[in-house]
RNA sequence: ACCCAGGUGGCGAAAUCGGUAGACGCGUUGGACUCAAAAUCCAAUGAUUUUAUAUCAUGCGGGUUCGAAUCCCGCCCUGGGUACCA
């Protein structure tokens, strides 16, 4: 008999609701805070993707509930961001009412999939009373500077009190600033002088920095809508473009952000993308001379430029010097018969394989009085944030030595190898010496002694742009009285993001500039209309670019501990209570961005006092992405014509330039062939376009990606869960492979979890009817389910959830074959399964005579006393490695015992055939091997 | 291009400490039940040939070891990330 699962599905899920079964509040129990990655409501609803997450996660916040855990288990919306934006400007709806629809959709999704969320916590980034302390905590970075010696950030009113005191001669801090100055010299500045000074402390900054700038859309394009230079829209061409922006220094963290790693469980590979991209390099800065001296914009004469060595032992090895695209001098340092060249290498969107431009300049080499070191320009190396310039030393860098080969550069051979020792030669002061650390030294003191450069520890990660030319994001609380930005008090906060109309670009600044009330009235401390700013008096403009999504989903998690908190944005005592997240669970697609800037943020909070705890997670697991087929097309830019995929690399063909194009999956068929009549039906504005077709037929581009909306290739959870139900969709989901993997989609295999299911309901019912026995269980049946026990709370450990569904399958295989429905077995057994199928055991459950949820009940723990204490040790016996034969041997037997009867067993005798024994590999309650 | 994963039967996978490769499930084949089908149950199922308690098998090529899916070196392929998708 089967179960009907719509049935009963939907009324315990109704039950849940009804009493508030997941809501959590601050109980005197243990604590355990699980959270998913913040999701985003993208229109197309959930997909099987985040499913994965959040199945898993639930999973687990139902067993540790079993165990007696008081667990929060909360939710929310990341609800700001460019696809909202991308429909209102499509659409023309505002993305408020989008947003709104789409996070309905996704809660109804998520309560039909039995997730044990407390929604009374959610929250949404883009609510006002949420954005209200993302403001306030971007004033409070503003309003900060960050202290090298004491490692943390401080209020900047401390360090003008130090500038007013001594200058900046005692103060060591994360600047761009360089030069020093008195109190005398400070007090003396003009305001202007003194904030834009103060800028260059501030944890919040503005300054200019690089963007994809489309000029044909008018707009600053993300890295994700832009392919092969080209926007994806439209397919314009795409520039590199200096826009003054707000940024965030989080370099000033990096040596924290790569210490508190330590203090994370994570995989090791998320460990080291994190320390990868936080890039830590020692070594050393080199000054040099630039043989064709620059004129700079201002008309100064540069006559120098540092650079970047990380093996200075090598530095008589050095065969050219690079500059990142983005470094300060890169436009100018060319000789004026390059520059042409090299401004349009710079120019262009940065190339994925081993580009680079020569200069035509050269810089001399330090210890080699006159040898000339050729310049170029490339963005093939990884530069540290600061110099943004290396030097290369082909002879022992990997990288070098294929930039080397690329261009045609020398080599020069600065050590070799003598019983097994390196000693340098070809290398000036060097030469003769056998120690690379030495060498260094010399090298180091030698560049002091020069004054030409000095050791250095410099980090890879950037200062984050903090600016969106874009409507749909947190207001920045700044205005500007005479260019001069100004925090908006925070008592006013928040400032609530206009409503507007047109949500098309405006020449590259964000559509908040045709906001009609959007000035700041100083003296009565309100928004007022924008028409009345007279700029020098009482009325400023506001900041029109708005804060990046990443800035609200960096401390979320936080909110959750206090969510309806009207006074601060966490109170100490519901962050006592809860402290940290013990287990964060969300895709590895967000190991570098996400997780950098919320610890960085949150490390942030903790300095200033707010928050007590430096790292925000004790436990991160990534779970493995769901991949699915996307489909594209090739259409011709600017051109009305599309060619089917085969003919791309056709004679004729070869001259035009492609933009691949997404295409829904119901508009192909199984052979990968486009259906051209549908494909013009659904996107009418292509009905008049060319289809050059192969073989009479247009084939399509196909490719396994991740589920996104814009790839057209996600799958919807909604239609597997109506079919088979609940319980069904979340065991096969799991049972797919290793949550950490990432895996192809296929809903075939299903049927297997169905079968499971009948079964599991059927120990329980005989012709339909509910039976269960109160007999007492044989030793058997109690080892069974003790051995189960078991083997699901060691897997639980490290979350080896697919093979606990096997263990389920084994153990319910077991007992129909025994025909087992004894109580004292099957209670414990629902209790295990209940984590992972919650519908369906509270039916059976309830129909134990339960009266309370089976969400109060205690996970079953092993009893020793069911378990087998095992007094033989199985051996496998092999021959040359081989397996052959499998004998059992009493525990206490000796090895010798062992020995003797093995080298008289029969088998031992025809598996020799006549050869004699050459070694005993015996490795105790192990394996036996035996070579002849 | 760089960084991080992954690659095991027809398919999803298991083997968590270097020790019996393929647990569990899907699919396929055969059988039982049935007038028949579905459902269910039972059995077989990595490949090869000489059918032997044979040989070969964990992306490819080497190495370490009595023993390697697992460790080391060099490749190939797939996926993710590369700083404005989230």
């Amino acid at each position: 008999m089967e179960y009907n699962y719509q049935e009963i599905e939907k009324r315990w899920q109704i039950y849940w609701k009804k009493n508030n079964i997941f809501r959590t509040k601050e109980k005197k129990k243990l604590k355990y805070y699980i959270l998913n990655m913040f999701p985003y409501p993208s229109g197309a609803g959930l997909h099987i993707g985040h499913c994965l997450g959040y199945i898993t996660s639930d999973i687990y916040a139902r067993y540790k509930r079993s165990q007696g855990y008081n667990v929060l288990n909360p939710i929310g919306f990341d609800s700001f961001g460019l696809p909202a934006e991308q429909y209102a400007i499509q659409t023309n709806k505002h993305p408020f009412e989008t947003t709104s629809q789409n996070i309905k959709k996704y809660k109804n999704q998520i309560n039909n999939l039995g997730i044990s969320f407390d929604w009374s916590r959610k929250i949404c980034t883009s609510d006002p009373n949420y954005y209200h302390w993302t403001q306030w905590m971007f004033i409070q970075i503003y309003n900060s500077w960050y202290d090298k010696d004491s490692e943390k950030a401080k209020s900047i009113n401390l360090l003008i009190k130090e500038f007013q005191k001594n200058g900046n001669f005692y103060v060591n801090a994360s600047t761009s600033f360089e030069k020093k100055f008195s109190s005398n010299i400070w007090n003396q500045l003009s305001v202007l002088e003194k904030e834009s000074i103060l800028l260059k402390y501030r944890l919040a900054y503005l300054s200019k920095s690089v963007v994809n700038w489309c000029p044909d859309l008018g707009t600053v394009l993300a890295n994700d809508e832009i392919e092969n230079g080209r926007s994806q829209r439209g397919g314009f061409p795409v520039q590199r473009k200096k826009m003054k922006q707000w940024h965030l220094r989080i370099s000033a963290y990096a040596n924290r952000l790569l210490k508190g790693l330590k203090y994370i469980e994570c995989s090791d590979s998320l460990k080291n993308l994190q320390s990868n991209w936080i890039g830590e390099l020692t070594g050393a800065f080199v000054v040099f001379d630039i043989v064709y001296p620059i004129y700079s914009k201002n008309n100064k004469i540069i006559k120098k430029i540092k650079s970047f060595i990380h093996h200075p032992e090598y530095i008589f090895g050095m065969s050219f010097v690079v500059l990142s695209s983005e470094h300060p001098l890169s436009k100018e340092i060319a000789i004026p018969s390059d520059q042409k060249k090299v401004l349009n290498f710079i120019q262009k969107t940065k190339n994925k394989n081993i580009s680079g431009i020569f200069t035509g300049n050269y810089v001399f080499h330090p210890f080699i009085t006159d040898q000339k070191i050729p310049i170029f320009i490339s963005d093939y190396f990884s530069f540290d944030n600061q110099i943004e310039s290396i030097i290369g030393i082909p002879c022992n860098d990997k990288k070098s030595e294929k930039f080397a080969n690329e261009f045609g550069i020398n080599f020069i051979q600065v050590n070799f190898c003598k019983k097994s020792q390196k000693i340098f030669f070809n290398s000036g002061f060097l030469n003769g010496l056998n120690s690379n650390k030495e060498a260094k030294k010399k090298v180091i003191a030698k560049l002091i002694e020069k004054k030409i450069g000095n050791k250095i520890t410099t980090y890879k990660i950037r200062d984050a742009i903090f600016s969106r030319q874009r409507y749909w994001g947190e207001p920045i609380p700044i205005y500007f009285k005479n260019k001069i930005p100004y925090a908006i008090p925070i008592e006013k906060l928040p400032i609530i993001l206009p409503k507007i109309e047109n949500f098309h670009p405006s020449d590259g600044k964000s559509p908040l500039i045709r906001a009609k009330k959007w000035a700041w009235d100083e003296k009565n401390m309100k928004i007022v209309s924008s028409i009345n700013i007279d700029d020098k008096k009482n009325i400023f403009p506001i900041e029109t670019d708005t804060m990046p999504s990443w800035a609200g989903s960096s401390w979320y998690y936080l909110r959750y501990m206090d969510p309806h908190n009207t006074k601060f944005f966490l109170s100490k005592e519901k962050e006592n209570f809860w402290k940290k997240v013990d287990l964060y669970i969300g895709g590895y697609e967000h190991g570098t961005g996400h997780l950098i800037y919320s610890r960085f943020w949150h490390k942030f909070l903790k300095d200033r006092g707010w928050i007590n705890t430096e790292e925000p997670f004790k436990k991160v697991l990534n779970q493995g992405m769901i991949l699915n087929y996307s489909y594209k097309i090739l259409k011709v830019i600017d051109k009305n014509i599309f060619i089917s995929y085969g003919l791309k690399n056709k004679e004729i063909f070869r001259s035009y330039s492609y933009q691949e194009i997404y295409v829904k999956t119901n508009l192909i068929n199984k052979k990968n062939e486009l259906d051209i009549n549908l494909f013009k039906k659904t996107y009418p504005s292509f009905y008049d376009s060319y289809f050059y077709l192969e073989n009479g037929v247009f084939i399509c581009k196909n490719k396994l990606e991740k589920m996104s909306k814009s790839k057209y290739n996600v799958v919807n959870p909604d239609h597997i869960s109506k079919k088979y139900g609940v319980d069904i969709f979340r065991l096969y989901e799991i049972f797919l492979g290793p949550v950490t993997q990432s895996k192809c989609w296929d809903d075939k295999k299903i049927n297997g979890i169905k079968n499971f299911i009948n079964k599991f309901w059927n120990l329980f019912h005989k012709n339909g009817v509910f039976q269960v026995s109160e007999i007492y269980p044989s030793s058997k049946e109690y080892y069974i389910l003790h051995h189960t026990i078991n083997s699901i709370h060691e897997k639980m450990k490290y979350f080896s959830l697919n093979t606990i569904i096997s263990s389920f399958m084994i153990i319910v295989n077991q007992l129909t074959i025994m025909k087992c429905n004894k109580r004292k077995i099957l209670e414990p057994l629902v209790k295990l399964i209940a984590p992972f199928a919650p519908h369906i055991t509270e039916e059976i459950w309830n129909k134990l005579g339960k009266k309370k949820s089976i969400i109060y009940s205690k996970i079953p723990m092993s009893n020793i006393k069911y378990l087998n204490k095992k007094d033989k040790v199985k051996y496998p016996i092999m021959f040359n490695n081989k397996l052959k034969f499998v004998e059992s041997f009493d525990k206490n037997i000796s090895i010798k015992e062992i020995k003797n009867y093995i080298f008289n067993h029969y088998k031992t005798k025809l598996f020799l055939k006549k050869k004699t024994i050459k070694k005993f590999i015996i490795i105790p309650n192990k394996i036996i091997n035996i070579l002849f």
